[in-house]
RNA sequence: GCGGCCAUGGUGUAGUGGUAACACAGCAGAUUGUGGAUCUGUUAUUACGGGUUCAAUUCCCGUUGGCCGCCCCA
């Protein structure tokens, strides 16, 4: 094989894109009910773009971005999320102003230079929402909700809502300093990794999965312990709304994202029928970013949803009831003169809504046939030389193998009704 | 970036140090103008490069890729 997609990614073929475009569908039409309306922003940006936001220490934007310089010389970076983008489109358009509430989703693919494993690709595909303008927990419910509905209306099952707050800027520094009070002394028993993120990051501490770090994990402080005031109020009201609107979740205190834009809210969806890379959506609040990225202070929140890992639960779970791309009228021909009429007749079916094919290899009139078959046909339409004549043909039912003589004139009409 | 396992026709799988087996799919045929059943025939330089050997698909090394885990995340 002298070509193969680049590592990493992956062909979505004909037989796979009825369920891709299910799911499609079924994002656009869920956001659509709870009011968002799609942006779609350029596959990439100026790489700025994405450091200032996602966070200089992340991994995202130390080790996992396609970045590249364009003939010009300025670097440019295909974009490895899209709460950036579209940040950063929704302040150039201006649709992004402190009285303004702008509810968008997206859908696309995205890029990250991460070793492939599975749920895991270098290109993949998310489906996300974004708020601006609100700071209401009603809305950090209705955003969790919404997750949960959408996920609902794929068909998963077996799912878990796992919610946390993380502070925001005034509270967050005072809780780093009580977990690196608390780990300093244990410092020496947890792993490498552990005590790198003591310096960069303390709170992807509680993340670790070494058990000999859970262990230490378990008793350290809880960030819902260190909110303060304002923090804790907003995050017993999304709380409150969550359980006003009947949503199951788990408040996980251990849950800290990898962006370094979130504050406050912090949830993730995790779904018991996957490997190692577990989480459906994550999402959170994240009320300082606008204005980090040069807009008015504008509280917002977002989540994104991986494509793939739904395609995986649904194929496993063989829900995709076999969305079947049958034609309706397939119009067998023998002879030339018979092609050019069917021809005819393959057009005006078409034209009438009616999916329609043709033999393209010179078939015998039994090959067709199979070919028909093969098609998921309805109906094949069968001229020879003497239906020529008669100016009418057999119109076989695939399904009965029920056979009428129909005429060329009455043969749409018979699909019409 | 690190580790484990793996790499045979379109697909899924056998197998052996001496030039590949099976199933399914595909194509062609089994009386002349008709599909889905059956039968027959047909479809592979055994991922790439190098090494050991009289001889490698089978052994060794490297590369590439896949799967799984770590990391990270969706």
């Amino acid at each position: 094989m002298k070509y193969a997609v680049p590592r990493g990614t992956k062909d979505i073929l004909p037989d796979d894109t009825p369920l891709w475009q299910f799911i499609e569908d079924t994002c656009r039409e869920t956001f659509g009910l709870f009011n968002y309306r799609e942006i779609r922003t350029p596959i990439f940006e100026a790489t700025d773009v994405f450091t200032r936001s996602i966070g200089y220490t992340t991994d995202i934007v130390k080790k996992e971005m396609y970045t590249f310089p364009d003939r010009k010389g300025r670097s440019l970076t295909l974009r490895p999320e899209a709460t950036a983008s579209v940040v950063r489109a929704g302040l150039e358009n201006n649709l992004i102003t402190p009285d303004n509430l702008l509810k968008v989703y997206y859908l696309g693919p995205m890029f990250r230079y991460e070793r492939p494993q599975a749920g895991r690709q270098r290109q993949f595909h998310q489906a996300g929402v974004e708020a601006f303008g609100s700071a209401d927990p009603a809305l950090d419910a209705e955003m969790i909700q919404l997750s949960v509905k959408l996920f609902e209306r794929l068909g998963l099952k077996e799912l878990e809502v796992d919610i946390n707050s993380v502070g925001c800027k005034k509270c967050q520094p005072a809780y780093r300093e009580a977990l690196k009070k608390y780990f300093e002394s244990n410092l020496a028993n947890l792993c490498g990794d552990c005590r790198q993120r003591f310096e960069l990051n303390p709170l992807r501490i509680l993340d670790c999965k070494e058990a000999h770090c859970r262990k230490y994990i378990e008793q350290a402080p809880a960030m819902v312990d260190h909110l303060d005031a304002e923090c804790k109020a907003h995050f017993s009201q999304v709380v409150g709304w969550l359980d006003h609107l009947l949503v199951k979740y788990k408040i996980n205190d251990r849950l800290v994202r990898g962006l370094d834009y979130y504050t406050r809210t912090a949830f993730e969806i995790v779904s018991k029928q996957l490997g190692a890379q577990n989480a459906v959506c994550g999402g959170g609040r994240y009320d300082d970013l606008v204005e980090e990225m040069g807009g008015k202070s504008v509280p917002a929140i977002g989540f994104a949803a991986g494509l793939e890992r739904v395609v995986e639960i649904l194929k496993a779970e063989s829900r995709q009831s076999k969305i079947e791309n049958r034609i309706g009228l397939f119009i067998a021909t023998i002879g030339d003169e018979a092609r050019q009429v069917g021809f005819h007749l393959l057009t005006k079916a078409r034209e009438k809504g009616i999916s329609a094919d043709i033999d393209f290899q010179g078939k015998s009139l039994k090959a067709q046939m199979k070919a028909a078959d093969r098609l998921g046909a309805r109906y094949v339409y069968i001229i020879g030389d003497d239906e020529l004549k008669n100016k009418s043909a057999v119109l076989k039912n695939m399904g009965t193998a029920e056979q009428k003589e129909v005429s060329f004139g009455e043969l749409l009409s018979v699909f019409v009704k």
